[in-house]
Order: C-alpha cells, then structure tokens, then sequence
DNA sequence: TATGATATCCTTTTT
DNA sequence: GGATATCATA
C-alpha cells in the first residue's frame, strides 16, 4: 500500500522523498515545492521507522522551523516533537549549553547581540587607544564575524602574515590584536556572540571527540534547508556530525544564494557532489508557483551567470502576461507610477491589496513609497527583519535578565548599572571597569570590592551608598529568581529595576508601545514556561527540568520580530527589501529602482561574484511573482541628500525581449554618457527652486487650506544649497534666496511644471550640456569642475590640522578631493576642496 | 546629568 | 535626508 505521503508528489518529487538513505542533494529551484519536499521526506522517514530523535533539521529562520514542525506534525502527529529541529544557531546553543564546561564557558553564559559587540570593541579599541576613525566597531565586528565563520581563530589569525597585511592595507594593523582581546574578554565574560554559536560549537566537536561521537550516534539523519545559505563554520559542523554515517540531505537552490556578505558559501552547494562522492541528486525544475513568462524571463537572466548548477526550470502553468517595465524622472514620480498601477491592478482584478508587494534592493528607498501610499490611503506594512532587542526597554529589561543569570556580564552590566538613573556617573563605571581590568574579574565582583573599601570623603561615601544600593538590587532579584515562577520573576524585575515605572509615568505613544513589548516579552516567558510543563507531563522531560529563565533567554536571543506574524497585517500591501522576499510569494510583484549602482548596486559591480549574487537577487525578486511583475526605475533619484543620475539596470537589459512589454526604450539609454557635475548641478537648481516656491505655496496655503493635497508632491525636496563663499551649508529661507534677489520669476509652481523642467533638462544634458551650466549654474565658482584652485606641492592652512602639504589631487563627486599631509596632526586626511576652509600659504 | 547642537554613518542582514 | 551617536554646555 502507497504511502498516504507520498499522494500528490510528483514524480520527481517522490524520487526526493523516498531515497532517505543516502547522502542526497536536492536542487529546488524557484516554486518547486521545496519545503513540501523536505517535510515529506521527515514525514516518510518517521513512517519507514526511523525514530524522530535520529533526525536534525536545520533551518537558517524561526519561522521556517516553527512552519516544519507544524506541517510534519499534520502529517505524522505527535512524533513529531521529538525531531531536533531549529535554526543553527539555536540547535547548536542547546548543545553548546549542555557541554559549555568541557570548553571552559560557564553553563550560564550569556549571548552578546550586536550592540553588546559593538560596545565591547569600542572599550578595547579604546583602551588599545588607537585611532577610532580607522578602527570603526561596525568595521571590526564585521571583520571579526568574517573570521569567525571562516573558522580563523585569534591565534591562527595572528599566526598567518597575510592577514597581517591586509590589516596593514585596510589601515587596521591592530587588528588582530583587537580580535585576541575581543575572544578573550568574551570568554572571560561567560559570553558568546552569535557567530560563537558556530565556532564554539566547531572546537567542542574537534575537541571533545566523546562528545562528537555521542552527537554523531545521536543524529542519524542530518537534513539542511536553504543549503546555499551556509557557511564555512556550518558546513564543517555538517560535515563533522555525518562523518560517520553520511546521511546528509541538503536542499536548496544555488540561483537564490544572496548571502554572500555574511559569509555564506556557494560553494557549499556547487560542491556538495564532490564532498559526498556518493550522493544522489534529485532536481526540482518545475515551478507550480509562476506563470510561463516569470519562469522563462527569470530563467534568461540566471542563465548569464558562469557559475551554477545545470537545471531547466520551467512552469506548466499560464503563459501569462508580459513584464512590464516603467520609466520615471525621479524617484518621487516612480512611486507614484508604481503606486497607481498597483492600485489600477487590484481595483480591476478584485484581489486583496494583499496579494501585492513592493520589492526594492535597499531600505531607504521605502520612504517615497510610503509617503504615496499613505496619501492615498492604501494600507501596507513595512517588513523589516528588526530584533526584539532593537527595542531600547527590551535590551535594559534583558540586561538585568543577563546580569543576574551571569554576573559575569560585563556589557548587560554596563548597561543597566545606571538605567533607569540612580547616580553612578560615567567616572564612578569608569573606576568599576579599571578595578575590575586590574584585577582580571568582573565589573561585578569588583563593585563589590568597591564597596568593602573604606570610603574617605563624603563624595565617595554617597558613590558608595549608591552603588551599594545597585548591589542589593541585583542581590535580590538574584534570590527571586529561586524563589518565584518564571513570569512572577520577569515582573519582579520589571518592576523593581524600574524599568516599569518609568513607561508607566505618563502615556505617550511611545510609552505606549514600551509597554506592550515589556508585556509581551513578560508574556513570552509564560509561554515559555506552560510549554515546559506540557512536555515535562508528555514525558518529555524530566520533572526537575523545569523552565528556567536560562533557557528562556536563550530563546528569546535568537529570537527576531519577523517570528511573530502579526494579524493586524492582513489586507496590506507588503513594502520589503528584496532579501526578505526569500521565501516568500505573491500575486503581483513589483520590483522597484532597476537601476545601475543600486540593483546592482555600486559595491557589487565592482566584481563578478558581485555582479553574479546581485543577478540572483533579482532573480529571487522577479520570482516571487504568481502572476505578474512590474518593474521600474527612474532617472535620477535622492541618494544621501542628493541628486543623482542613474542608468536604467544592465539586468533590463539582460531579459530575454520576449517577455518584456515596455514603453520606453531603456536599452537606448546606455549611449548616455554618465552624469555631469553640470547635469547634477543644473538638476539641483531645479530642485531647489521649486522646493522654495513650494514651501510659500505651503505657507500660504496653510491658512487658505488650499494646498495641492491631491498630488501634494515637494513636501520634502531638500533645500540645502551650499554658499560657495563661507563652504557652509544654509537653509534655505525667504531671506537669502538668491533667485528672489535676482528676480527670478521662473519657478516652477507644479508638479507638471516641474518635472517639464527637469525633462527638458535632461534632454538639454544629453545634447549639449555646457549652456545649461551657464545659464542655471550654481553661484558656487569654487565648484567649477574643469580646474581646481589647489594643486599637488602647495602649502596650505587649516583651521584645525594646521601646516600642511598637498600630496594629491583627485576629482571626485562633483568636486576635488584634496590629500593633504598635516605634519602636526601625524597623518594625512582626505578633505573636499569646496568644504575644507584650506587657505593657500 | 539632561539636553540641544554637531559629527558620522549610510547595501543587503535569516541568528 | 535622516537616524543615531557623541559632544559641549550649563
């Protein structure tokens, strides 16, 4: 009799699920059913008798984990609890918890999240004092992560003179060193970072081989989701735990790998036949999600990437209809065509607004988006991956959370030793830190030799006081946590830190909002501890393993917000990023700013694995689409504050024309030379221009409330034109417009009018651009880009760097860039011509 | 020690 | 532009 499981496969499919016994490598392309491929294939694991507790599933997400888990269980019920299943980091901080003495972590250690990092680099990197301009913490907690995951320890990274030289060349020739203290203070702090979790976890496996050997026993079956997505420290895990056995399933799909900057390999995938020459490889080509045409336009574009996994994938589905490709002027305008569209489709097919999402390739360009949708009342929500503790009461909650579970904790600690305020100043933590460095312990321990020592003047007595009341705080909290059940805990600390009084002050929104993510963090450990019981009556546990905060923050530190769905998100439009859309898919698509040093972006074109990974993330994006994809790009767009031109994607034009409806001709515009510091300025002028008349329009109307509120545009074009004279930036007012003194009368006074103007411009630039420049030039003569007043070899003065040379002369950006050597300063600083008050000597 | 002014950063970000 | 961090100041 066949298998209830195994009904509705299809052939390929099937093939996947049943052959369980052999190392395996399942390519799912776009739509193929993966995730239905996988848990069938637990499922009918389970049911040929393999007993759950044999298998590990591993997930990059919660979500993707918890939704497993649910699908299995309706497929094979109960067993299904038994399954180790979770994201890497969770599964392996479980292991990492139950073994952490035998790699010299107290059993208690505690999790440093981003912010902990950041603020222990900037400790070290001070204390080292070495320049912070050069050695950023966002820099070296990258650096330090890239090592991690590379499976480089401090000591290995000392011992090779290449990565000395490299530091040497980036300018962070401390690094290493910084990376050793960093390790070192971790540890000594009974804390582990993220990227710990996976390191930490491969030293216990190479070190403890009883422990491996009892893990490699344990987990007969290893399956891996999103396999393209794994790095070097998750792959050796892998390939450890299955040494033995080799009973590896991974799936995935090497056309969707976009993880590259946080160290995932695609190698991993394009090599997985080589690391188990015994592996079968199951392909699913065909995709149930999308039309013909998405398919086969996604498929013209992946096909120009060299390095890949052969496979044809294809959609038995409708042809459907073309992709369609928008041309705007600016990024304002782009929103509104998109925008409109998209409420054109869904009013004229009836689907749920829903059914639709706005992809984009970085955060910021959802503002302009937003501001449309929102003046057209449409509904949407922004899905952004944030932490639970990207909430500032979340992380101070937790710090007290971390410190009475490890006082060793120096960074939760330092957080809350004077949140909410109780008068431990920054010198009196500042003295804290010095104790306890001299004496190689704790902020912890040497607050409480602090307070043993003999206080000599009242200053310090009231210090003493102070801080001697922190202690008892945390001694108190310490003894509840013995004493009360796990939710009763979390509100003793809310409350006694007062963390709780101070939201429940006033109610603000703000406040408001603090509130109920206390209370759901409060809720959370409720949860938590109901489940525990569940399991401990199940069987599942042992009765003295009862719920512990340990375990509970353990959870909640790998835990994002993107877990939680919220169902007051349904019937909205979806703004997301084009990484978060992994996954995910929708009816109607529409994948904004297709446009050249932003998809792809500037970075990425600056190779071709970057240009390879940044055409699979437009994969990804146009293959999320069921029925129909939208794609758009403008002219020029606001980047940092400024205007700038853009050339429409080369991947426009890398699409196969077949499947492409389009007004506007986006391959001719490759001719256009790049943007000139004329065309910028020019632009600029328009811009501002219009802003001031539209901010007296505003100004005027507000009283009339007349005010152009059907289009509304301009509310927020920037007026920040810069006085060549003074190098200062001024706001713009009524006052110093020089346009009002020279009488202007040209301001464009609508949307239509502007954009006349910027059009005409354009095609001004792309014609003869030098008498645009004279007649809407800038009165910046500084500025003039074909000479610069400075030249290699001249002396010059600075307001503050003092005497110096100028070594070099670079044009960049509209502007000069100056290298000037200050012999007073010690170094050399890159400074723009137009804003370094330089004066000749 | 709280607050307003100024410097600084700025792709993507499953944990 | 804009959010956030750091700084100066009373």
């Amino acid at each position: 009799m066949q298998s209830e499981i195994l009904k509705g496969l299809s052939e390929a499919q099937r093939a996947a699920v049943v052959n369980f016994e052999h190392p395996s490598l399942i390519i799912a392309g776009a739509g193929s059913g993966k995730t239905r491929v996988l848990t069938s294939r637990i499922a009918y694991m389970i049911e040929q008798g393999v007993k759950p507790w044999q298998i590990l599933a591993l997930t990059f997400t919660n979500k993707a984990a918890a939704e497993m888990r649910e699908r299995i269980e309706r497929m094979v019920g109960d067993g299904s609890r038994y399954i180790r299943m979770g994201t890497f980091h969770s599964v392996f901080s479980r292991i990492l918890r139950e073994n952490a003495e035998r790699i010299g972590y107290p059993t208690s250690f505690t999790i440093y999240e981003p912010n902990d990092v950041k603020s222990l680099l900037k400790t070290i990197i001070k204390e080292m004092q070495l320049p912070d301009d050069k050695y950023k913490p966002n820099v070296i907690a990258s650096r330090i992560s890239m090592a991690k995951n590379a499976l480089i320890t401090p000591g290995a990274y000392l011992a090779k003179t290449i990565y000395a030289t490299e530091d040497r060349q980036a300018q962070i020739p401390e690094f290493g060193h910084i990376y050793n203290e960093y390790c070192r203070r971790c540890k000594h702090n009974g804390a582990m970072d993220f990227d710990d979790l996976l390191l930490q976890t491969n030293i216990l496996l190479k070190d403890c081989p009883d422990v491996l050997a009892k893990y490699q026993e344990q987990f007969q079956y290893i399956l891996v989701d999103e396999y393209q997505d794994t790095n070097y420290a998750q792959y050796i895990i892998i390939r450890r735990l299955s040494q033995l056995h080799g009973r590896v399933c991974v799936v995935g799909d090497d056309a969707q790998s976009i993880y590259s900057f946080r160290g995932a390999k695609i190698e991993n995938i394009l090599s997985f036949r080589n690391d188990y020459p015994a592996a079968q490889v199951f392909k699913l080509e065909q995709n149930y999600r999308s039309t013909r045409t998405i398919v086969n336009a996604a498929n013209s574009i992946i096909k120009k990437n060299a390095r890949q996994l052969e496979k044809t994938c294809f959609s038995q589905g409708d042809e459907g209809e073309k992709i369609r490709i928008l041309k705007a002027y600016t990024d304002r305008e782009e929103a509104e065509m998109v925008v409109g569209d998209l409420r054109d489709k869904l009013r004229e097919t009836g689907d749920r607004w829903s059914e639709a999402v706005i992809l984009y390739r970085t955060n910021n360009q959802s503002a302009v988006l937003e501001d449309n949708l929102r003046r057209r009342g449409i509904p949407y929500r922004i899905y952004k991956g944030s932490s639970f503790y990207d909430h500032k009461e979340i992380r101070d909650l937790m710090g007290y959370i971390r410190l009475v579970i490890n006082p060793r904790d120096d960074e939760a600690f330092k957080r809350i030793v004077n949140y909410p305020a109780r008068g431990i100043g920054d010198t009196t933590v500042e003295r804290i830190a010095q104790l306890a460095a001299a004496r190689q312990t704790s902020m912890w321990e040497a607050v409480d030799q602090l307070i043993e020592e003999p206080a000599e003047d009242a200053v310090t007595r009231a210090i003493v006081r102070k801080v001697k009341e922190f202690v008892g705080l945390i001694r108190s909290l310490s003894l509840a946590r013995t004493t009360m059940g796990l939710y009763d805990f979390g509100l003793e600390i809310a409350n006694k830190s007062g963390i709780l009084p101070l939201y429940r002050q006033d109610n603000s929104p703000e406040n408001a909002s603090a509130l109920s993510n206390i209370e759901e963090l409060l809720n959370s450990m409720q949860e938590f501890k109901e489940r525990v019981d569940a399991e401990i009556r199940g069987g599942e546990r042992e009765a003295e393993e009862e719920a512990t905060i340990e375990e509970w923050l353990q959870g909640v530190m790998l835990m994002t917000d993107m877990d939680s769905d919220d169902p007051d998100d349904q019937n909205k439009v979806t703004l997301m990023t084009v990484h978060s859309a992994k996954g995910l898919e929708y009816k109607y698509v529409y994948i904004v700013g297709l446009e050249e040093n932003l998809f792809p972006s500037m970075r990425a074109a600056e190779s071709a694995e970057g240009i390879e990974e940044e055409r699979r993330l437009f994969y990804v994006a146009l293959t999320r689409a069921k029925c129909a994809a939208t794609i758009s790009y403008a002219e020029m767009r606001f980047k940092w504050g400024n205007m700038e031109f853009s050339r429409p994607s080369c991947f426009l034009r890398e699409m196969d024309p077949a499947y492409i409806e389009s007004e506007v001709d986006f391959r001719a515009e490759r001719q256009r030379p790049a943007p000139s510091e004329e065309g910028v300025q020019a632009i600029d002028e328009l811009r501002r221009r219009f802003d001031y008349r539209f901010q007296q329009k505003r100004q005027e109307g507000a009283s009339a409330g007349s005010y152009g509120q059907r289009t509304g545009y301009g509310s927020t074009y920037p007026s920040r034109p810069s006085d060549g004279e003074s190098g200062r930036v001024q706001r713009f007012t009524r006052q110093n417009d020089p346009y009002r003194k020279q009488g202007s009368t040209s301001y464009p006074n609508t949307r239509t009018q502007f954009d006349g103007q910027v059009k005409s411009a354009i095609d001004t630039l792309k014609g003869e651009p030098r008498r645009l420049v004279r007649t809407a030039s800038a009165p910046t003569p500084s500025a003039t880009p074909s000479s610069c007043a400075f030249h290699a070899g001249d002396r010059v003065e600075h307001p503050t760097f003092g005497r110096g040379e100028i070594m070099r002369i670079e044009q960049a950006n509209g502007d000069w860039k100056l290298v000037v050597e200050f012999p007073n300063v010690g170094q050399q600083k890159t400074l723009l011509a137009k804003f370094a008050k330089l004066r000749k000597l």
